[in-house]
DNA sequence: GTGAAAGCGCTAACAG
DNA sequence: CTGTTAGCGCTTTCAC
């Protein structure tokens, strides 16, 4: 354990110096890691170093090195957890970088008098990771002219800035193929109005997959509804008036989910006995909905983990092996979807 | 909209003196909104910081005055929602009060190599927040001699450091005397063994409530159980094994009531029909559980807001108002619970 | 009102 | 291998 000093405040290198008998630049060498120190005067400041329990003071070294070991990661909101595991996986590979994470939520704020942004300009952190960016962020940032990537990169598809996305195409492809396997013909889909990148791209899956089966698309399986649970419930309650309702619904998200099971089991009608449900995303409560949630897997904490690494990359100036990743969703089988022949009909 | 100069680089504020035709101190006074300036420089001056684009470089700053405007925030993990909340509310005051949060979560690793207890003494942040801190992590914060808050301290009750926690007693305790209210007697609880504070206090909380209605205490309905989804499982499970089981369960947390949920459904008791269930916490997703959870409001983000707007008055050398503050829990009636004469009895 | 001078703690370049 | 010198960009006396 580290010994107080007398003074209440912390050694600097220059009391470490003195009290080991070497010069500063010796001490700040050895702290440094570097060779060209005698084992000896090595192991003597090292002593000292830890005698006094001293620690370097980050800001000094930060204005001389012109990087503060900081990484901005700026979400729109933080009353979703949906973005806790990309906040874990960031986290640990900053961290593992030797950087440490600053937290911003911009709360939808007009990105006119975003703070962030002066933040990127302001030296006072090496890179941003912004999440769910709109195209005005992207081009803003760009002009600041710091590292930066991208998670759930809502921005034109020509942009070429780095970013991490997760295949939600191929994640609409498939929760609709796996409803269709199982005989389901009328399949709605909830989500249409998010004007999501995510969004756009799921229902197109969608709409493949029933293509794929020569199915028509029907425009009233189509819903609007955004990303959250109030908008699944009203959606549900809108499809069952429909004089054919689907027998199967594929929400947007798991938050439209919870919102179908909300309106179905107000209305009497049991998963997966009379309804099939399928959501997207894999939040930790799907697994203990009633019944458990099938769901397509967006892996949050590797979105995290690649946006970071790849900024760690940008900022240490070592070129990323790919500056542009997109993470394969998987479906998750649980019970909330059976097949149209043993489901039970609706009058 | 700032205008690019032609340098990559960001102007310092030298350039922007000479640009403007004063000197450093001047242009530094302007930033710093001091009355010491000629109406006129300022206008100039600040003509020209808008023009250019310029933003103080924080290190600069932070190593002359010795603060960075950094808050650390310390969790023990990221991947429990319960803390999303505490987060956002720190985050907002922190914000407010023109810092930034820095985040750190823990892993439960061994205290030994915290490395965020040398983020504290290397003056890199002016101040930390500490949720569900260990009584060692108390200590050897208390001789890094930075301010910091505790949020949800476990430690022991002499300890004397700013803290906010929450009425876990009192929450214990109204939780139980709902389900005596309803006329149950054979009662529950779950969480028995966490060696935290907040589930020793709900469960004392408990007792004095069955203690204030005459009704003894007995072991076998105090169970074992750790604030997760299985515990929750598994002490059901356990609980309907007994000759006589319980007629109502109070978790000692959401995710534990969920695992009450599960083992209740598997075993096709349903709730509130046959067993009346009560949480703690308030998770989001207890609103669309199914029943919904009737369960004990923790006030998360005033949680997260009150440690920070202390944190912040502390590293201000402002004494804050309090610096120990206990938050208020409340009762959130959903559809859990029945009153004992319309509850189904089982076999 | 304004500016010259000093220095926060550290690292990089270079001479010895 | 070691120490001297020179700042990083900003704020703060304190003369003028």
């Amino acid at each position: 354990m580290a010994k107080r000093h007398k003074t209440d405040s912390r050694p600097t290198i220059a009391e470490i110096a003195q009290i080991a008998g070497v010069s500063i630049p010796t001490v700040s060498k050895v702290l440094n890691g570097r060779t060209d120190v005698a084992q000896q005067t090595r192991e003597r400041v090292e002593r000292v170093i830890e005698e006094y329990g001293f620690v370097r003071n980050r800001a000094a070294r930060a204005l001389r090195k012109g990087k503060t070991g900081l990484v901005d990661l700026v979400l729109p909101r933080l009353d979703d957890e949906y973005f806790l595991p990309i906040l874990e996986g960031a986290s640990q590979v900053v961290r593992e970088a030797g950087m440490r994470l600053v937290l911003t939520s911009t709360h939808y704020h007009s990105e006119e008098d975003a703070q962030w942004i002066n933040d990127a300009t302001d030296r006072s952190i090496d890179g941003i990771l912004l999440v769910l960016p709109t195209e005005e962020a992207i081009e803003r940032l760009e002009q600041a002219g710091r590292p930066f990537v991208l998670i759930h990169n809502q921005g034109g598809l020509l942009n070429m800035a780095p970013s991490v996305r997760i295949t939600s195409w191929e994640g609409g492809f498939v929760a609709t193929q796996h409803l269709l396997n199982l005989g389901h013909r009328r399949i709605a889909y909830i989500g249409k109005t998010s004007p999501t990148r995510d969004a756009i791209e799921r229902i197109a899956g969608y709409r493949a997959a029933l293509d794929a089966a020569h199915l028509p698309i029907d425009p009233q399986l189509e819903c609007a509804g955004e990303f959250n649970e109030i908008d699944g419930y009203h959606a549900t309650r809108a499809l069952l008036q429909l004089a054919e309702p689907p027998t199967a619904i594929f929400a947007g998200n798991d938050h439209q989910a919870a919102g179908v099971y909300r309106a179905l089991h107000e209305l009497g009608i049991t998963v997966p006995d009379e309804m099939s449900v399928i959501g997207f995303d894999n939040l930790p409560y799907t697994a203990i909905m009633n019944p458990p949630l099938t769901t397509i897997h967006a892996p949050r904490l590797e979105l995290g983990r690649a946006a970071a690494a790849i900024l760690v990359s940008l900022i240490n100036e070592k070129p990323p092996e790919t500056a542009r990743v997109v993470l394969p969703t998987h479906l998750v089988e649980r019970q909330s979807c059976r097949p149209l022949a043993q489901q039970a009909h609706r009058p």
